[in-house]
DNA sequence: GATAGTGGGTCTGTCCGACAATCGGATATC
DNA sequence: GATATCCGATTGTCGGACAGACCCACTATC
C-alpha cells in the first residue's frame, strides 16, 4: 500500500470569496465602473455570511481592484500604479534593499522611460514636464528644495512613455530612490546645481522628440547620482529608509 | 466669509487597525517571525470588536506582511516577489497591457540580470540554470514543450542577479510575457531551437562568470522574441491575456 | 518505557442578530 | 421650482455564539 495522500489546503471562504469576486473582475465579465451587489446579496448569492463577505471584499479592495468613495456601494476599478507601488516600496524596504540595487534598477529603467517619453508623450504631458522643471528652477533659486518634484519629475517622464508595464516596474524603485536625495544634497552642495542642469537638458530633448539624446542625458543623470553618492562617502550597501510619503500612506 | 473646509475622510476603524499594525511591522518594531497577538487580544488592545481587528487583517494577509500557516497564529513575514507579482500583472491585465510594452521593459531588464547574474550568482544558483538547460534539451528532443520552463529560466536568473529590486520589478513583467511564448512556438516551428541556442549561450556565458557576454545573449535572445513575434504575423498591439498559472493564484 | 489515546484550553473561521450613521431618492412644503 | 423632510437601503461596527483545529499535558495500554 504505497497510497500517501497530500496535505490538502482547504481555502477558507472569505478566500474562496475572494478569488471568485476577483476572478470575474479580472476576466472582463464586470468592467470598470460596474457596482458590485451590495453585501446583503452577494452573502446570500454566496451562501456565506455577511461577515464573510466583508472580510473577502477587503482583499480586493486592498488590491485596488474594487473601490468605494464613503459609505456606498462597491464598484469595479483598475488598479493604478498608486495602489501597488507603495506597497511594493514597504515590501523591498523590508527586504532591506540598497541604495545599490535600487540605482541598477533605475540605470536601465529611466533611460527607458526617457527614450519612450520622447516619441509617445502627449502635448499636456509634455507641458507637465516643462511645469516641474520652471518649478525646480524657481525653489532652486530661492535656495529651497523639496524631494518630491525630484519623484515627480520622473514619474512625469515615465508617465510620458505611455507604457503601462514600463510605470509599474519602475514606480515601486523611483519612491525611494529618489527621496534618498534628500540625505544627498546637503553634502554635496553642487548636487543641486547639476541635478537641474540634468532635467533641463532631459526635457529640452524630450520636447524636441530626440529619444536618443533623452535617453542619454538620462543615463548620465542617473550615473551621476551614483556619483555624487560616492562622492559624499554615503556607502552603495546600506539599506535606504522609509520615506515619510510612503509611510502616511 | 471665505472660510471653507475640504471634505475631509474618515478612516474606517478596520483600515486604522491595518495601518497601525502594517506601520508596526515596517518599521521594524515586530521582526518577520514574530507571532502576532491573537485577535481577540489585539481587539482589546486596540478598543475594537474582532470583526474590525480582522477586517483589518485582511489587508495585511494579502499584502504578505503577516502570514499564518493553517488556522494558527499569525507572524510576521516579508512580503515576496511571489506575493506581490501575480498582483501586478493581474493589474497589468486590466491595464490591457500589450505584448509591446511588456516587450519594452524586458528588453532592458533582462539583459540587467543577466550582468547581473553572471557576477553575483551564487554556487547553487549558478546549477538551477544548468538543470533549467537540461530540462529544457531533453523536452525539445521528445518534441515537447512547456512554457513554464521558459518562465522559470529567466526568473531563475534574475534571482541570481541577487537584487530585490530587480527581481521585484521584472516579476509581473515575465509571468506575462513567456507565457506569450504558447502562442508563437506553433506558428514558428525554429522558435524553440532558437531559444534554446540563445539559453545555453546565456547560460555558459553566465557560468563563466562573463558579463558582457550574458548581457549581450540576453538582449539578442529578447530581440528575437520580437522579431519571430513579428515573423508569425501576431500582433504587437494585442493585450495579452491572462495565463493560466496566475488566473489560480 | 514507548506509544497511543484523552481531555481541556486556546484560537480561528463562520454565523447570527442588532443598530447607528450615512446615502439616495421620493415626497411634502413653501 | 427650490427647499426641507422622510424613508428605505447599505455600510461600519458591535456583541455574542459555536464548531473545528490545534497545542500540550496527562494518562492508559502494551
Amino acid at each position: 500500500m504505497g497510497l500517501t495522500f497530500e496535505k490538502l489546503n482547504v481555502p477558507a471562504a472569505y478566500q474562496v470569496v475572494s478569488r471568485e469576486i476577483r476572478r470575474i473582475i479580472v476576466s472582463g465579465e464586470l468592467k470598470p465602473g460596474d457596482h458590485l451587489p451590495s453585501e446583503a446579496e452577494l452573502a446570500e448569492q454566496f451562501g456565506v455570511n455577511r461577515s464573510t463577505v466583508r472580510e473577502g471584499i477587503r482583499q480586493l479592495e486592498n488590491d485596488g481592484f474594487v473601490r468605494r468613495e464613503g459609505r456606498k456601494r462597491l464598484y469595479v476599478s483598475v488598479p493604478t500604479s498608486s495602489d501597488l507601488a507603495p506597497r511594493a516600496s514597504r515590501a523591498l524596504i523590508m527586504h532591506q534593499v540598497t541604495f545599490k540595487e535600487l540605482w541598477e534598477v533605475a540605470r536601465v529603467l529611466e533611460p527607458a522611460c526617457a527614450a519612450l517619453c520622447a516619441t509617445n508623450r502627449s502635448a499636456a504631458q509634455g507641458d507637465a514636464i516643462q511645469e516641474n522643471i520652471v518649478h525646480t528652477r524657481h525653489m532652486l533659486a530661492n535656495a529651497m528644495w523639496s524631494t518630491e518634484l525630484d519623484t515627480q519629475f520622473h514619474s512625469l517622464i515615465a508617465e510620458g512613455a505611455r507604457n503601462s508595464a514600463l510605470l509599474l516596474s519602475r514606480e515601486p524603485v523611483g519612491l525611494l530612490l529618489y527621496p534618498a536625495f534628500e540625505m544627498l544634497h546637503p553634502l554635496l552642495p553642487q548636487a543641486l546645481g547639476r541635478m537641474l542642469a540634468a532635467h533641463d537638458k532631459i526635457a529640452t530633448a524630450i520636447a524636441a522628440g530626440d529619444a536618443g539624446e533623452a535617453e542619454l542625458w538620462m543615463r548620465k543623470h542617473i550615473v551621476d547620482f551614483r556619483r555624487g553618492w560616492e562622492m559624499a562617502n554615503l556607502s552603495l550597501d546600506v539599506p535606504v529608509t522609509l520615506p515619510g510619503a510612503i509611510s502616511e500612506d
